[in-house]
RNA sequence: GGGCGUGUAGCUCAGUUGGUUAGAGCGCAUCCCUGAUAAGGAUGAGGUCACAGGUUCGACUCCUGUCACGCCCA
C-alpha cells in the first residue's frame, strides 16, 4: 500500500516536512558521499555581502547554483558546495559605525582600529542564521559546515600569498588616485561616502586666457573656464575634445584672439557682430600647441602647458577647453599620466598651499580663490567672472566641502594582460553567449590597470612593510611564516589592528606597513585559491581541480566577480577560473522599477514561499528570460502560476495513480515488463523525449530550456494519457492490461521525479518518497540521472499520437460549433486523408477517437472530395528561389490551379505554367495541397486531415445521450453526498417515459458507471429525492447507500 | 557620453538557417466536461511584431538610423 494522500496538500507544509527528512537522514552529506570516487564537478560560490537579509536575486543565484550541482551530482559527479561569506568591505564597516556611533575615518581612529575591527568581525554574522534559514528553505543544497570566510586567517594568507606572486611578477605598483578628501578630517572618503551629503553651493566659475606661444595669429590665448579657482597655479596642461568644432576669433572690442569651441560662443558674446571668426579648427588640430603657464610655480613641470586630447571634454559648459590640475581631477590625472606629465599637489593635510606656492603659502585652498582671481585679473588674464549655483559632496561628519585630489594608490598592472585574458575568456561558455562574447570581452579589451587599495579598516592587508627613512624600499610578505621570520613575532591574525603593530628590524632598518587595506574584489578574485588556503595546504587537489566547472551569478558581476576572477587566474596560472558561467538577469518589482523596500513594491520572499512554496518560485524564475541575463518582473500571480500550471497537474496526476492503486491494492511488486497497449508505449516515450530534452539544455546550461518540456509533457501525462486510460484503472476486472496501466504510470511518475529532481526537489522527492521501494536509495536525489532515453523512444508513434490529438482535436471544434455536447453520442465520424500510410497510422488508434469524441463507428477514407474542396498554394520557400522575381505573377495562377491539375501534380506529373512568356514546369513540391471544408457540412480540414462529424441523432442516439446525462447527474450527486469513490448505491426514480425506456434499455451500463446494484423506477420518496433536468425532461431520482 | 542587451496580444513570454494564416500561458467572454476537484477542456475577441528607412520575389527575422527601458562603465 502506498501512503494515503490527504485530501488538502499544502505544498509549503510538505516541503517543510521534507526538509526536515534530509535533516534526518543527512542526505545531502550523504548525496556527497556516494559520488566520493567520481570525477569531480567543481563548483565556486561567490561570496554574498550577509549585511542584509537576502532577497530575490540571492534566491534567483543561489536556485541556478542548486540545480546544476544537483544535476551534475546526478549524472554521476562528486560536486562539493562550500558557502562562502563575503565579511570584509564598506557594507559591514558601515554597519559597525553605525553601531558604534562613529561617523568617519578619524573617529574611527579615535576610537581605536582594534575596537572597530572587532566590532566588524561580531557583526558579519548577525545575519548568518538568516541566510542559512532562506537558503535551505528554498531546497538549496550547500556545505554552510565547510564554508568559507573571506576574514579566516588561512583565507587571508592566501590573500597575500596571491598579492606576493603579483608582487614577484612586478605588477604591483605605487601611483595616485583621485578621491574625495575631507581637509577637516585628513582623510580620504569613499566615493560611496561622498555621494551622501550633497549641498546647493555657490562657486566662482571663471574664464582665463592661456597665452598660446607659435600660434599662427599674433598676441591669441585659449579660454579656460574653471569653477576652482585655486587649482590654476597647479594647471600643467589645457584639455580639447578631438572632433569638436574650435574657432579663433578676433574680439572687436578688445582686438585679442581667442580660441574656444564654435558651440560656445553665444555663451560670451550676445552678437554676432562683436567678434570676427579668423579661422576654424577641429580639436585635434589644436593637439600640441604650446602656451604660457598662468603661474610660474611649476614652469619647469615636465611635458607640461601643451594642449591636449580627450574624448571626455565637452561643450556643455564653459568654453569646450578644459583647464588640467593632474592633482585634482581624475580625467585631469589620468589624461596628464598617459602623456607623461607628472603632478604637482601644493597642498598640505589641511589643504593648506605649501611654500611650493608661495604667494599662497598658509592660506587654506579655497580661501585663496579671491586672491587668485584677483593675481589674474591683475595679470589681464581674467576674462570674465561669475557665480555658478551647483549640488557638491560634503564631508558627512563635518559639512565642510570635500576637495578631490591625488591619494597615495596601490595597483595591479592589467593592460599588458588584456590579451590573454581575452585568449583565456574564449574557452568560457557563456549563458547567455554574448555577455561573454560581447559585454565581458569588450570589458577585457579594455581592461584599465586595477586599484587594490583602500583606505580603510577591516580588510585583508596590503603585505607590504615600507622602510621609514626610505619609501622605495619595500619588503612584500607572502606568508605568516615570514613574517614571523622577519619579525620575530608571533603572528595569530592578520587584520589591520594587528599587523599594523608589527615591525620588522632588517639590517639596522626599520620597516613598518603601508596603512592601506586591499579591495574586497581582490578577495573574491582570490577565492579559488584562498578557500582551499592554497599553496600552504590542498595543493594537489587544488590543482587538480582548476579551474572551476561552474559558477553563476548576476549581469552585474561582468565588472565585478567574473573579472576579477579573470584577472587573478590569468596572471597566476594564465587560465580561466571557470569553465561555464551562468549569467542570470536583474529581478525587478512587478512595475519594472528597482525593488524598494521603500515602496514596498514586491511581495515579501518568505511570504511567497510560505504561500505557494520554494518548488513554485524555483521554477517561476527559472523557466523566465531572467537565467538568460535578461530582466524579470517578478509578480506574484507568476509564481502562482507555475504552481497551478506544472505542480498541480503533477500532483493530481499522482494523487489519481495513488488513489486506485490504493483500491486495487497494486504494488511495485506487482509491477509487468510488457507494454502491449499503444498508450502505454506512447507516454513512455513521451517521458523520454522529456529525458532527452533536458538533459540537452542542462548540458548547454540553458536552464529555461530545460524547464520548458515539462509543459509539454505533463500535458501528454495528464491530459491525453491519464484522461484516455481512466477506464483502465476502474474497470472491476484485475486483467493484464490494468496491471500494465499502473505498471506504466508507476514507472512514468518515478522517472518524472527524478528528471524533475534537480529543479523542484521537494515535490520529487515528496512523490518519490511514496513510490519508491525498499531496493530503491533513500532520496530521489540519490538516484542516477535517467539517461537511457534512446531505447525508450518510439517517434513513429509518437508522430501517429500527434495526428490522432489533431484528429480528435478538430472533432471537438465541430462538436463546439455545431452544439453538439459530449455526451450525446454520435453515430459516425469520418477522418479522411489521402496518404494511406498516414491513415493506416491513425486507423491503429481508431478506440481513441471513437471514445474521445462518442461516437459510435470511426469510418476513414482517403477520397476528400465530399468532404472539401481542394486548393494548391504555392510552397514559397520551393518556389522563391526558383522564379525569383517572377514570384508575385505566379502565385494568382496557382491558387486557381483546377482540381485536375492538382491531381496531376499530385499523382507525381509535372504541370506547365505561362509566366511572362516563360513557360515554368509546376511539380508536386513547389505546391502545397490546402483543403477547406465544404459549406453547409460538419467538417474541418487541418493539413492532410479532413474530419468529418455525422450530426443526425436518432432515437437510439437520444436515448443514450439520455442515459449518459442521467449518469452523469447520479454521478454528481454520490460527490453532494460525499460518498466514498466505492461505494455501492441503489437508485430510484420517476420520469416520462422517454426517460424511462432509456434508462432501462442502458441499464447495465447506468449500474456500471454509478456503481449501483439497482436502478429501478419507484415511487418518488419526497425526503430524499432530487429534482433532474435531463436534456429537457424532468427527472426525480433518490439515492441511497447499498451496505 | 560609451559598451551590451531588451522592445511581439491587456499582462508574462515563445518564435528554428528570411517563406506569406506570428504562437503559448494568464486575464476576459461563451460553452463543455467533471470518479484528477486548491481541478480539467474547447471556442472566441484581442497584434501596422517600438518607429523610420534599406536589402530581397518575400522581413518579426538581415542592415542602417531613431526612440524607450535595463545592466555596467564614464
Amino acid at each position: 500500500m502506498f501512503k494515503e494522500i490527504p485530501s488538502k496538500v499544502s505544498f509549503p507544509e510538505m516541503e517543510e516536512e521534507i526538509i526536515q527528512l534530509w535533516k534526518e537522514q543527512d542526505t545531502f552529506r550523504k548525496s556527497l558521499e556516494i559520488r566520493e570516487n567520481d570525477k569531480e564537478f567543481v563548483f565556486y560560490d561567490g561570496p554574498p555581502f550577509a549585511t542584509g537579509l537576502p532577497h530575490y536575486g540571492h534566491l534567483l543565484a543561489g536556485t541556478i547554483k542548486d540545480i546544476i550541482p544537483r544535476y551534475q551530482a546526478m549524472r554521476g559527479h562528486y560536486v562539493s558546495r562550500r558557502f562562502g561569506w563575503d565579511c570584509h568591505g564598506l557594507p559591514i564597516e558601515a554597519l559597525a559605525q553605525e553601531a558604534l556611533g562613529l561617523a568617519g575615518a578619524p573617529a574611527i581612529k579615535e576610537a581605536g582600529v582594534d575596537v572597530f575591527n572587532e566590532q566588524c568581525r561580531s557583526m558579519v554574522t548577525k545575519y548568518v542564521e538568516e541566510w542559512e534559514k532562506t537558503v535551505t528553505r528554498m531546497g538549496r543544497w550547500v556545505d554552510f559546515e565547510n564554508d568559507y570566510k573571506t576574514m579566516d586567517t588561512p583565507f587571508m594568507e592566501t590573500i597575500w600569498w596571491v598579492f606576493s606572486e603579483l608582487w614577484k611578477q612586478d605588477r604591483v605598483y605605487k601611483a595616485h588616485r583621485i578621491m574625495p578628501y575631507s581637509w577637516k578630517l585628513n582623510t580620504p572618503l569613499s566615493n560611496f561616502e561622498a555621494g551622501r551629503n550633497y549641498q546647493d553651493v555657490q562657486d566662482p566659475a571663471i574664464t582665463v586666457r592661456v597665452k598660446l606661444l607659435d600660434f599662427e595669429f599674433e598676441d591669441a590665448a585659449a579660454l579656460i573656464w574653471t569653477t576652482t579657482p585655486w587649482t590654476l597655479p597647479s594647471n600643467l596642461a589645457i584639455c580639447a575634445g578631438p572632433d569638436i568644432d574650435y574657432v579663433a576669433i578676433k574680439d572687436k572690442e578688445t582686438h585679442q584672439v581667442f580660441v574656444l569651441a564654435q558651440a560656445r560662443l553665444s555663451a560670451y558674446y550676445k552678437k554676432e557682430e562683436e567678434y570676427e571668426i579668423l579661422k576654424s579648427y577641429k580639436g585635434s588640430e589644436l593637439k600640441g600647441l604650446k602656451y604660457e603657464p598662468i603661474f610660474d610655480f611649476f614652469a619647469d613641470n615636465e611635458n607640461s602647458f601643451q594642449i591636449l586630447n580627450d574624448d571626455f571634454v565637452s561643450t556643455e559648459d564653459g568654453t569646450g577647453i578644459v583647464h588640467m590640475a593632474p592633482a585634482y581631477g581624475e580625467d585631469d590625472y589620468r589624461i596628464c599620466r598617459e602623456i607623461g606629465i607628472p603632478l604637482v599637489d601644493p597642498l598640505d593635510d589641511d589643504c593648506v598651499f605649501t611654500a611650493k606656492v608661495p604667494d599662497y603659502e598658509g592660506q587654506f585652498c579655497k580661501d585663496a580663490d579671491k586672491a587668485i582671481i584677483k593675481a589674474l585679473k591683475h595679470g589681464g588674464k581674467l576674462i570674465h567672472q561669475s557665480t555658478i549655483q551647483h549640488s557638491y559632496p560634503f564631508c558627512e561628519r563635518t559639512d565642510t566641502p570635500l576637495i578631490y585630489r591625488a591619494i597615495d594608490a596601490w595597483y595591479v598592472r592589467v593592460e599588458d594582460l588584456r590579451e590573454r585574458m581575452l585568449k583565456n575568456n574564449e574557452s568560457v561558455h557563456w549563458t547567455p553567449d554574448y555577455v561573454g562574447e560581447k559585454r565581458f570581452a569588450n570589458w577585457l579589451a579594455d581592461a584599465k590597470d586595477w586599484n587594490i587599495s583602500r583606505n580603510r579598516f577591516w580588510g585583508s592587508c596590503i603585505p607590504v612593510w615600507v622602510n621609514v627613512e626610505d619609501k622605495s624600499d619595500m619588503i612584500c610578505i607572502d606568508s605568516i611564516e615570514k613574517l614571523e621570520e622577519l619579525s620575530g613575532q608571533k603572528v595569530t591574525d592578520l587584520h589591520k589592528h594587528y599587523v599594523d603593530e608589527i615591525l620588522i628590524e632588517q639590517d639596522g632598518k626599520t620597516y613598518k606597513r603601508t596603512p592601506e587595506v586591499l579591495d574586497c574584489w581582490f578577495e573574491s578574485g582570490s577565492m579559488p585559491y584562498a578557500q582551499n588556503h592554497y599553496p600552504f595546504e590542498n595543493k594537489e587537489h587544488f590543482e587538480a581541480n582548476f579551474p572551476a566547472d561552474f559558477i553563476a551569478e548576476g549581469l552585474d558581476q561582468t565588472r565585478g566577480w567574473f573579472y576579477t576572477l579573470m584577472v587573478l587566474s590569468t596572471a597566476l596560472h594564465d587560465k580561466p577560473a571557470f569553465k561555464n558561467v551562468v549569467v542570470n538577469g536583474m529581478v525587478l518589482a512587478e512595475d519594472g522599477l528597482k525593488m524598494s523596500k521603500r515602496l514596498k513594491n514586491y511581495p515579501d520572499p518568505t511570504l511567497v514561499i510560505n504561500k505557494y512554496g520554494a518548488d513554485a518560485l524555483r521554477l517561476y524564475m527559472i523557466y523566465s528570460p531572467v537565467v538568460r541575463a535578461e530582466s524579470l518582473r517578478l509578480s506574484e500571480d507568476g509564481v502562482k502560476n507555475s504552481l497551478r500550471h506544472l505542480i498541480l497537474p503533477w500532483w493530481n496526476a499522482y494523487s489519481f495513480f495513488i488513489t486506485y492503486a490504493n483500491i486495487d491494492g497494486w504494488t511495485p511488486e506487482q509491477s509487468v515488463p510488457e507494454r502491449d497497449n499503444l498508450m502505454d508505449r506512447w507516454i513512455q516515450s513521451s517521458l523520454a523525449r522529456l529525458e532527452q530534452q533536458v538533459t540537452d539544455a542542462m548540458d548547454r546550461y540553458d536552464l529555461q530550456a530545460s524547464v520548458r518540456p515539462f509543459v509539454a509533457f505533463i500535458e501528454d501525462l495528464t491530459n491525453w494519457y491519464i484522461r484516455r486510460s481512466r477506464r483502465r484503472f476502474w474497470k472491476t476486472e484485475d486483467d493484464n492490461d490494468k496491471v500494465q496501466a499502473y505498471s506504466t504510470l508507476y514507472d512514468v511518475l518515478l522517472g518524472l521525479c527524478k528528471i524533475a529532481a534537480p529543479f523542484t526537489p521537494f515535490i520529487s522527492e515528496t512523490i518519490y518518497q511514496n513510490l519508491k521501494t525498499d531496493v530503491m536509495p533513500d532520496s530521489v536525489h540519490l538516484n542516477d540521472f535517467p539517461t537511457a532515453a534512446d531505447a525508450k523512444r518510439d517517434e513513429v508513434l509518437e508522430g501517429q499520437m500527434a495526428v490522432v490529438m489533431s484528429a480528435v482535436e478538430q472533432g471537438r471544434t465541430l462538436r463546439a460549433e455545431y452544439k453538439l455536447k459530449n455526451r450525446q453520442p454520435l453515430a459516425k465520424m469520418h477522418v479522411v486523408c489521402d496518404d494511406e500510410k498516414l491513415l493506416g497510422n491513425i486507423q491503429v488508434l481508431e478506440s481513441l477517437i471513437s471514445d474521445e469524441l462518442n461516437v459510435r463507428a470511426v469510418e476513414f477514407g482517403t477520397d476528400s472530395s465530399e468532404l472539401a474542396t481542394i486548393q494548391a498554394k504555392p510552397n514559397f520557400k520551393q518556389l522563391g528561389p526558383k522564379l525569383g522575381p517572377l514570384m508575385k505573377k505566379a502565385v494568382p495562377l496557382i491558387n486557381s490551379l483546377t482540381d485536375e491539375q492538382i491531381a496531376a501534380i499530385s499523382a507525381g506529373e509535372t504541370v506547365p505554367v505561362e509566366l511572362e512568356g516563360k513557360s515554368v514546369e509546376l511539380t508536386s513540391a513547389d505546391i502545397e495541397i490546402v483543403r477547406n471544408p465544404k459549406e453547409g457540412m460538419a467538417v474541418s480540414a487541418e493539413g492532410a486531415l479532413v474530419v468529418g462529424l455525422d450530426t443526425q441523432l436518432n432515437d437510439d442516439l437520444i436515448a443514450e445521450g439520455l442515459a449518459r446525462e442521467f449518469v452523469n447527474k447520479v454521478q454528481n450527486l454520490r460527490k453532494e453526498m460525499d460518498l466514498e469513490i466505492t461505494q455501492r448505491i441503489s437508485i430510484g426514480f420517476s420520469s416520462d417515459e422517454e426517460i424511462e425506456t432509456a434508462v432501462s434499455n442502458h441499464q447495465n451500463y447506468i449500474e456500471g458507471e454509478t456503481l449501483a446494484v439497482a436502478c429501478e423506477k419507484a415511487a418518488v420518496d419526497v425526503e430524499n429525492c432530487t429534482e433532474l433536468d435531463l436534456n429537457g425532461h424532468s427527472c426525480s431520482v433518490s439515492i441511497t447507500a447499498a451496505d
